[in-house]
DNA sequence: CCTATTCCGATTGAAATACTAGGAGTACGT
DNA sequence: ACGTACTCCTAGTATTTCAATCGGAATAGG
């Protein structure tokens, strides 16, 4: 159950690109690879995803990089995820009731299908933009009950996230 | 992002131990096996979290088994999977600062923080006996958005979810 | 023509997951 | 007392997924 770094890479990428979306350049992975200390190797295969989904655009050749293909406040967090790591499906069987003989008439099924469609949802009502700035974020964070409350303490000396 | 096997045979499980919670005799993991077609070996091990979870009680020795140690209605779904798999945590620096240098003003960590959460209040809110009778979960599924219909058609032979 | 980049696929390495196996301890029935 | 059918505990293996590396072709700028 969890995200994995093709996901979370996807994210700090598109955050980076959305961050230099006021030049009218590209930024080359190379700058992404060293600004957030990953090997640009990796990023290079990630990255196709992203632009195969139209979310960014590629330019070749020295000088080259990638930039945005739409406006950040357009692009939906859940495009990015699911460009990076294919279509939410916590099980098989949610989108594909074939895999699963009783899929029809399954109590299980009808649990993953809600869990999934809750994580759907905050996806799909999220944008780049707002992962960007943030505020958006923070505000929904503070309409959470009080169980929830976020720990804010931070000590350690990686970057993981 | 996949609900691992040990989640879903859990549920499974309590969901047998549930529909025999009339008879005040236990149920054996040779039952349960049969029935789910898993491996007994398998779940042997998967149960130990159920019950130090105190979520069932075990009977050893001959005509031994489990049998819920709590009401169906009273068991979260929550605990049943967190007793599997542990926290639910899709990346670790949601519930350990800690592991990263800029969690504490991390826009990313925030999302994950609210993909997390929403997770977790679905599976607080239903409870076993939810799941075993189904009812409450069609309710919950058919207020969904249309984008959200449920595929019900199943075509396959085995035995998945 | 040199260099910096995107672009594409294959391969390796590491870690998590799924499953198997051995065997000790416990209780019931005969 | 003995066989049987369980739980219970631990170790090991096999498989799959994930993360990352690598080689190299194509593209474009200077």
């Amino acid at each position: 159950m969890k995200l994995s770094t093709r996901a979370r890479y996807a994210l700090r990428m598109m955050m980076a690109f959305a961050r230099h979306a006021d030049d009218e350049d590209v930024v080359s992975l190379t700058e992404v690879a060293k600004e957030a200390n990953v090997s640009r190797r990796y990023l290079e295969q990630l990255v196709i995803g992203l632009k195969n989904s139209s979310l960014i655009r590629g330019k070749s050749g020295k000088g080259g990089g990638y930039a945005l293909a739409q406006p950040a406040d357009q692009i939906k967090i859940r495009q990015i995820i699911e460009s990076a790591i294919g279509p939410i499906n916590i099980v098989e069987c949610v989108r594909q009731p074939d895999v699963c003989l009783k899929a029809d008439d399954c109590e299980c099924r009808l649990l993953y299908f809600l869990i999934n469609n809750r994580i759907i949802s905050v996806l799909d009502n999220l944008v780049l933009a707002d992962l960007v700035s943030g505020d958006h974020l923070k505000e929904m964070v503070a309409t959470l009950d009080e169980g929830f409350a976020i720990n804010t303490v931070s000590t350690g000396n990686k970057l993981e996230c």
